[in-house]
DNA sequence: GGAAATGTTTACCG
DNA sequence: CCGGTAAACATTTC
């Protein structure tokens, strides 16, 4: 379940972890595991914490490792899971008499893990894992700089929603909430950020902070069963969906239909009348 | 059978 | 370097 909302809810989950020691943890799939560490040097180490930035997801330890990962596009972390379809990574845990099991579940394998020494040499580097560093901060953060990320967005051409998409100026928003917080904000995807105003930038960034947190308080968003949390329960976000998907619904502000357009192989959805492009 | 699916990275061309 | 586009990754579902 793989934008912000999302790996939130899988963050929540999996904090109900911390204190488990980890027993023994092996990778199953070739592709899941991205770093020549090998999840054994876990093996007897005690989860700390879980945290996240934008759609990365990290645990820490008391041994000086991260496990460092992401959902990618059908990842699922499910404990004790009934029937787990596509396991490729599994970790035995402990905590006091309780034994559990937790599985790294995924379909596409386009989700990983990666584990990753802790650098104890920098507390500022330590503070989050390297393969986080070029990460954007999301608008949830508490150091979150929206006056940073406007500047960014107001120095590119390009259209604002494959900024939005750009997890290097501001990370969590993924095809979804992009296409949300576009037309609750009135503006067209392509319209060139340059073109874009400070207050329609402030405006588009609580936008997409606004449907992101009421998304996260319905439990994300689930399509189907690929996306749910540590339980495998399903959110119910797309019951209050506006743009995605809706195509030839009309508009919940002026009943104009939804239109979709493809840009680099995948599709926005908008209102062409309330959401018109800028030009120069 | 074809198309599409909530992500990221890389490549290519201009 | 920037922007636009496409492809790659892999699997399942509609």
């Amino acid at each position: 379940m793989p934008e912000l909302p999302e790996v939130e809810t899988v963050r929540l989950g999996l904090s109900q972890l911390v204190g488990n020691r980890i027993l023994h943890a092996q990778d199953l799939h070739p592709r899941t595991l991205r770093s020549d560490l090998k999840l054994n040097v876990l093996s007897g180490a005690k989860i700390k914490s879980v945290n996240r930035k934008g759609k990365f997801l990290w645990f820490t330890f008391d041994y000086p490792f991260y496990l460092v990962a992401h959902l990618g596009m059908s990842g699922r972390f499910l404990v004790d899971p009934d029937g787990a379809k596509h396991n490729r990574a599994e970790f035995r845990l402990r905590k006091g008499r309780s034994e559990k099991t937790l599985i790294f579940d995924d379909q596409r394998t386009f989700g990983w893990l990666k584990v990753e020494p802790l650098n104890t040499n920098s507390e500022i580097i330590s503070a989050q894992p390297a393969t986080v560093a070029h990460i954007g901060i999301d608008p949830f953060a508490e150091n979150f700089d929206s006056k940073k990320a406007i500047a960014q967005y107001q120095a590119r051409k390009a259209g604002i929603k494959s900024l939005l998409l750009n997890q290097e100026i501001m990370s969590g928003v993924g095809n979804i909430y992009a296409d949300e917080a576009l037309w609750l904000a009135n503006i067209h995807p392509n319209s060139p950020a340059n073109l874009l105003s400070h207050n329609e930038l402030k405006n588009l960034i609580s936008c997409a902070k606004k449907v992101m947190k009421k998304s996260l308080q319905k439990g994300g968003t689930s399509f189907d069963a690929l996306y749910v949390d540590v339980n495998g329960e399903s959110g119910f976000f797309e019951l209050s969906l506006n743009a995605y998907a809706q195509d030839g619904k009309p508009c919940k502000k002026c009943g104009s239909l939804i239109t979709a357009i493809k840009f680099g192989g995948r599709h926005s959805h908008f209102c062409p009348n309330c959401q018109k492009i800028k030009k120069g």
